[in-house]
Order: C-alpha cells, then sequence, then structure tokens
DNA sequence: AATATTTCCGTACACTGTACGAGAATAGTC
DNA sequence: GACTATTCTCGTACAGTGTACGGAAATATT
C-alpha cells in the first residue's frame, strides 16, 4: 500500500493516512494525481465518464495500479468530492455578522457546485469529512460562533445548508442542461402547453400564460437562501 | 410497440402514448407491472438493484421484452419517479392558507421521499413531468394562487420547494443509513474527536463538546422548512 | 391462406469494477 | 554484493451491466 494508506474496516482511516515504511517499490503515481484526474474526467465529460479504466489512461498507469491508491470506486469518488472541497476558501476571515457569513459560505458552495457540476449528485449518495470539507465546516461554526446555539444545532445548520444548496444547484443544472439541447426544450415546451390545454389542468394553463418576467437562477438562489438563513432562530 | 408508446426523439411522446393498432401480438405484460416491479426492487434493495435483468426476472420477462415497454434503463427510472408521484394525494381540499398549504405539501413529498429512499437520488439528475407529477403540481400552483406571483415564479416555488425535500431528506437517508451500522457510526464518532483533539478545530471540539439535546430529523424539516415559506414574499 | 404488424426473447458484444498473481523495484541485513 | 522482505505495477480473467440484432410466435387485416 502506497503512503497515504486507506483500506480496512474503519472507512474513516482514508484520511489519516498511514507513514511509509521506505521499504518497497516507490509509488510512479499520487493519489493526488490520480485524484485530480477523476475530478478532470467528470467536469468535463460528466460522472459516468469517471470509470477506472479512463482515469488509468489519464494519468498514465495501468487500470489495477489504481486500487493501490485507493481500495475501490467509491473511495475514489469520495477522494473526489473532498479534493473539490479544497477550492473553497478555509480562511478568509469572517465578518461577525453571522447571517451574512453564512450567506456568503452558501453562495461559495453553490459557485463550486456550478463549476463541478456532478458534484450535488455526489453529495446526494455521500458524506463525505475528509480534511478540506472539515476545513470548510470549521470555518461554518467559525461563523455561527455567535448565535448561542449548541453544538448539534450548528451541525444541523451546515448539513442543512449543503444539503439546501446541493439541491437547488442539482435542479438548476438540470434546467441549463434542457435549455442547452434547444430541440428538447422546445419539445417539453410544446408537451407542457398540451397538458395545459386538456382542460384538467387550469392552474398549469394560468402559469404557463402569465409568465413573468424570466428570473435568473443567481436572482433564485439568493431569494431562497437569505428566506433560508434569516429564519434561522438564534438559540 | 406497446399500447402506451415512448420511443422517439421527441422525450415527452413518453407521457402521451399512442393507441395500439390491433395488429400484431398482444403484449404479455403492461408498462405499469413492469414500473411497480422496478420501484418494489428500488425500495426493498437499493437503486442499484433495478438491473434490466433483474426487473425482467421479478415480472417473469424475458430482459429483452422490457424493451418493448420502455426505449431504455433511464426511461424506466423516469418511468419509477412518476409511478411513485401517483402515491402523493392530488385532489385532497387547500385550506386557503397557502403557507399552510404548501407546508403541508412539503411534508407529503417528504414522507413519499422516504417511503422510497431511492428518489432523492434518482430526482438529483432527473426532471420528470409525468402525469402523476403534473397532478401534484397543478395541486401546488392552486395552493400558490392566493399569493400575486405570476406563474413563472409559481413554477420556480415548486421547483425550489421539491429541491429542498430532495436535499434535505438525502441527507437525513444518509444520516439514518450511517447510523444503523453501529460500527460505522462509532468509527465516525472515534475520527471526529480525533479530528477535534488535534487541535487545528477548535471549534469542532467546542460543538461535540456541547452536543445538546438530540433533534430529531422530522422537527429540524420542519423547523427550516418552515423558515423557508414563512419567508417567501407574496409578491 | 397470405400478409402485415407487433411482441417475445436467446444470443452476442462492448463495457464495467475488481480479484488474482506474477514480475519489478526498493531498503535493510548480513 | 547477495539475500530477503516489502511494496508497487499491471496483464489477465471473470461476473455483471445495458442493449443491438434478428428469428420465432402471435394476432388482425386482406
Amino acid at each position: 500500500m502506497v503512503s497515504h494508506d486507506g483500506a480496512g474496516v474503519d472507512p474513516q482511516q482514508l484520511w489519516l493516512g498511514t507513514a511509509r515504511t521506505g521499504r518497497g517499490r516507490k509509488p510512479a503515481f499520487s493519489r493526488a494525481a490520480i485524484t485530480a484526474a477523476a475530478v478532470a474526467l467528470a467536469d468535463a465529460e460528466g460522472l459516468d465518464a469517471v470509470t477506472m479504466r479512463r482515469v488509468a489512461a489519464e494519468v498514465g498507469a495501468g487500470v489495477m495500479s489504481l486500487y493501490s491508491y485507493a481500495p475501490d470506486k467509491e473511495t475514489l469518488l469520495e477522494l473526489m468530492v473532498d479534493h473539490v472541497s479544497g477550492e473553497l476558501p478555509a480562511d478568509e476571515p469572517l465578518t461577525g455578522d453571522w447571517r451574512a457569513d453564512l450567506k456568503a459560505i452558501g453562495h461559495l458552495q453553490r459557485a463550486l457546485m456550478l463549476r463541478h457540476p456532478w458534484l450535488p449528485a455526489a453529495l446526494t449518495t455521500r458524506r463525505t469529512l475528509g480534511p478540506h470539507a472539515l476545513a470548510f465546516l470549521e470555518r461554518a461554526l467559525a461563523a455561527l460562533r455567535p448565535t448561542r446555539l449548541d453544538g448539534a444545532a450548528k451541525l444541523e445548520v451546515f448539513s442543512q445548508l449543503t444539503g439546501f444548496v446541493a439541491g437547488h444547484v442539482g435542479y438548476e443544472i438540470a434546467q441549463s442542461a434542457a435549455a442547452e439541447a434547444p430541440g428538447r426544450a422546445a419539445a417539453e415546451a410544446r408537451y407542457l402547453a398540451a397538458v395545459a390545454a386538456d382542460g384538467h389542468h387550469p392552474e398549469l394553463a394560468a402559469a404557463l400564460a402569465a409568465p413573468g418576467r424570466p428570473l435568473t437562477p443567481e436572482a433564485t438562489f439568493t431569494r431562497f437562501l437569505d428566506r433560508l438563513i434569516d429564519g434561522l432562530d438564534t438559540g
């Protein structure tokens, strides 16, 4: 096993790492390089493109060599999540206005997920507590310091915030993906119009008839995030 | 092709259906039965257990026979989503208090997702507008009637609400799944304690030291949902 | 009876994650 | 320098995936 070890019964041993003994062949690759290649692949071609063979090819390794750096694919996905979490600034100063700070955190998370559109889907199934995620959590907890929420409540708030952002951006991405294929979008519009015209969906018909000005996803996100955070009890 | 047709360039043709000509061999199965079998499988063993072979076996068909009822697996998944959406009551009377009605809708969605734990994950990638989903959307729009939001804004609210619930329940499920494997949970607790003890995570250490009383997921959900909805502009 | 149409499904193929184990490279010991 | 223990590399192999293809069976129309 390579220096930053991982396998074993204990799932969190992944992040602790074990020292190399010195003995044995030197590793030709690195966990970071492999993870970065996997992330690049997911960014460019989606999560489905991340296959062990593709990642290995990208990094110049044999397929089975990857298993010296991560015990299985699931672990590689967790590494990917924590890897991109490293893009979140974890040490910028806080304003002291915890609501503003929390909103900024939400916007940072959204930006990250837009940069890595596979992230919302990856987060729905996984809970990752790697070093980068923890550093960011630490920052969020610091932001919540002025609130007098107890420990569990603070952790809840962070969890919920992340869940909310993932849910929102997931939808946002699905929406924009549909919009990028103009044929699809038109077909959907036609379908909705047909449904609205069937007489059984008067509210939908009304909603489609009175569209209002189009909303930018950014504005919508901000509005919902603000409502969510402004409504939080200070404990 | 079987009566409720689906294939084609137009994705929404799925839901429209085409009449059988009468000519040709009679279908031995039905789209509904196949979908129900797939849903039962996902409920019992998770989304990964839903393979074309397993579904076919469950329903007593040859594998390739499924392709007469759904052009591909992605379509089967969309059918599954709309199938369970049919469990949402779409015609119960509304109270007229749109905030209360909207909260009730959120709770219904959460209950549905808890009954079908694969649903949040399935919704992250997919946007489904089958008849059942549309019926429920119609109801949500009716609930929003007293607000004077324009059509686009109403649709946004529903989208966001669904995204929020999916995000929350996704986390809720991950949490409870971790709690069900006691070894895992203990290992994670030990890991977090170790991280908290490293001196670089003082806020985390403090949060773990002052746990407060445990929060039920139900109560947390209600609190966040209330905040979200109470904060909505009436337009 | 012939024909057109539709469904049923066995076979086959490319692709997936990964178990196994043989070989290569390194460090420590004599 | 030879030997040994250890560690990493990766070719091969296998079970499992979605689904393309095409022949056989069943039905309604002619």
